[in-house]
DNA sequence: GAGTTTGAAACT
DNA sequence: CAGTTTCAAACTC
């Protein structure tokens, strides 16, 4: 479909007031002349402001303007090779510094990230010549031309049937009125400084942090936004919560992002390109090359435990916009590349749309939570009855009755104050220990039956109770000097002393015990992340078969 | 350098 | 506003 290729010119629907009125007043704001050789640096500063970018465009169309650059359409000849800016938007350097030319003021193309250095190319000194266009089919009269959209003309561009030239001075103003028309803020340059882009100004890992963010937002889908293509990435900053990309992996603390300006490669640009592949295929990553054993172990605990307090690096996952980043990126390359129940939460487009998955969790299941709790009401009131009845045995035979009395009476408590606690926390019927009938009595598994003592407990019970001769040692064995000190105690002193210190010891041991579930929690995400980066690695491209249950894998785990 | 991919812009 | 087409730059081979 043509965009009025043929025939006539930009439709002359433009707007009176567009076409005149506030900007011609700005235009003395303004310093034409700079960029074409005038006193000034080239490069005509303005305040990041709506009306005056859509002044400046304005003003171009005014006849004073065209007379102007008529005059230094001339001087444009005798500096080939150096766009002269046009009184437009675009000729204005927003707060991005562009390379300047002291000798020959250059133009500067702030919306064409093009002409801003990328990381990898700093390093190249070697001044760059401004980009020419290669427009075919647009008369370099719309957006899609980089001068056009800059605001410059072109000039000595490779471009087919070009209007943006002096020559065409109406049509091209016609052009910009009809591109206001349609988008008051097309000349207005894209990238904004960012509020939010002081949030941090330290520097990750050979990566410095852009500020500012692109007022639209780019909309990727398949460059991760870590090609060119986006605008983002091109223009040397991170997607932002305007961004309704996909798979983004250009927010602040991406390790594919990181990755490409690693080290000493960061100035190779084949590396860079290849690195952005691997990132984007999701050959890289969090598990993929650039991650550390520690750097992983800290993202288990972020993923877990949802520290970010700690590790000043670690704002990402609380990191505003990037909910729809973190998908596809650190924490997602390797989500994302979970087979399991994912697809809602990396479908999605657009801020808030996404929802922060922990890697662990196709491997918590509430089920798994209420029966952590049970076990943790058995454990109680098994470690109640342990120090209960340890007392006991130090105590003389004359003392049995009583001390048989204060356990069952101290149990009896104690069990149902957990049992109390556990209702709170779970809100729901995991309290009764006995809940673990539904598994049957077939477990008595030397765990279960030392533990429990026969009480009938799920695989998922048994699973979660991994640690539990651990405990049951240290309720045995490592309580004994408690024991013995608290039999030494507790039979000199009042019953409610005695009953003090088994609340204590209760409470240690249920507290170590949830510890060392934690502990294992995150060693099955490590796992969990190791075999889901070698699936997506060996899977790329092909059909993902179903992935172990990630519940699965924590059983078996935990069953050794 | 030709062909392909990509995403913004333009259009319906 | 969503879907489609056009376009030119970025990228690949």
């Amino acid at each position: 479909m043509g965009e009025g290729e043929g025939g006539e010119f930009p439709p002359k629907k433009v707007q009176p007031d567009t076409a005149d009125f506030p900007f011609k007043k700005r235009v003395t704001q303004l310093d034409f002349t700079a960029g074409f050789g005038g006193v000034s640096s080239g490069v005509v500063v303005l305040p990041e402001h709506p009306q005056s970018t859509q002044g400046m465009v304005a003003s171009l169309s005014s006849a004073a303007a065209a007379a102007v650059t008529q005059q230094q359409h001339q001087q444009q000849q005798q500096q080939k090779q150096i766009k002269p800016p046009m009184v437009s938007t675009a000729t204005v350097a927003y707060a991005q510094p562009p390379p300047i030319n002291t000798a020959s003021p250059r133009v500067v193309k702030p919306e064409s990230p093009k002409a801003k250095p990328r990381p990898n190319e700093l390093k190249d000194a070697t001044p760059k010549k401004q980009k020419q266009c290669n427009c075919k089919h647009s008369r370099c009269l719309k957006l899609y031309c980089e001068c056009f959209a800059s605001g410059i003309y072109c000039d000595g561009c490779n471009c087919v049937n070009c209007y943006n030239n002096v020559e065409n001075e109406a049509a091209r103003r016609d052009a910009v009125e009809a591109t206001l028309e349609r988008n008051p803020n097309a000349f207005r340059p894209k990238i904004a400084s960012s509020p939010h882009g002081a949030r941090d100004s330290r520097k990750e890992a050979g990566e410095v942090l852009m500020l500012g963010k692109h007022n639209k937002g780019c909309h990727c889908k398949k460059s991760g936004c870590l090609k060119k293509y986006c605008e983002c990435f091109q223009a040397d900053i991170l997607c932002s919560e305007n961004c309704k990309c996909m798979d983004c992996k250009n927010f602040e603390g991406s390790e594919e992002r990181q990755a490409l300006f690693h080290g000493d490669h960061a100035n190779n640009m084949a590396y860079i390109q290849q690195a952005a592949n691997a990132a984007i295929t999701g050959g890289i990553g969090s598990s993929g090359y650039a991650s550390d054993p520690v750097s992983k172990k800290r993202r288990c605990q972020e993923l877990f435990f949802g520290l970010t307090a700690k590790d000043p690096s670690v704002h990402r996952l609380g990191h505003f916009p990037q909910e729809n980043h973190i998908r596809g990126s650190a924490p997602s390359s390797f989500l994302s590349s979970m087979p399991v129940s994912h697809a809602g939460t990396t479908a999605g487009v657009g801020p808030s749309k996404f929802t922060y998955r922990s890697l662990l969790a196709d491997i918590i299941q509430n089920q798994d939570l209420k029966e952590l709790c049970s076990v943790l009401v058995v454990l109680s009131g098994e470690a109640a009855k342990t120090l209960a009845d340890q007392r006991s045995l130090t105590q003389k035979r004359a003392e049995d009755q009583t001390a048989t009395s204060l356990a069952s009476s101290t149990q009896d408590r104690l069990q149902s104050q957990k049992d109390s606690d556990a209702e709170k926390t779970m809100a729901d019927d995991c309290l009764s220990a006995n809940q673990a009938n539904k598994a049957g009595p077939e477990d008595s598994s030397s765990d279960g039956a030392d533990m429990a003592e026969g009480r009938p407990m799920s695989p998922g019970t048994l699973a979660l109770m991994c640690d539990e001769q651990d405990a049951m040692f240290m309720a045995t064995a490592s309580p004994n000097g408690i024991m013995d000190h608290d039999c030494s105690t507790s039979s000199h002193l009042p019953y409610g002393k005695g009953m003090t210190e088994i609340y204590a010891e209760q409470e240690r041991i249920v507290l170590t015990k949830f510890r060392d579930c934690l502990n294992r929690l995150i060693t099955f995400g490590e796992i969990k992340e190791t075999q889901c980066s070698s699936l997506a690695r060996t899977e790329i491209g092909s059909q993902r078969g179903p992935l172990s249950n990630g519940t699965e894998v924590v059983r078996t785990e935990t069953g050794n």
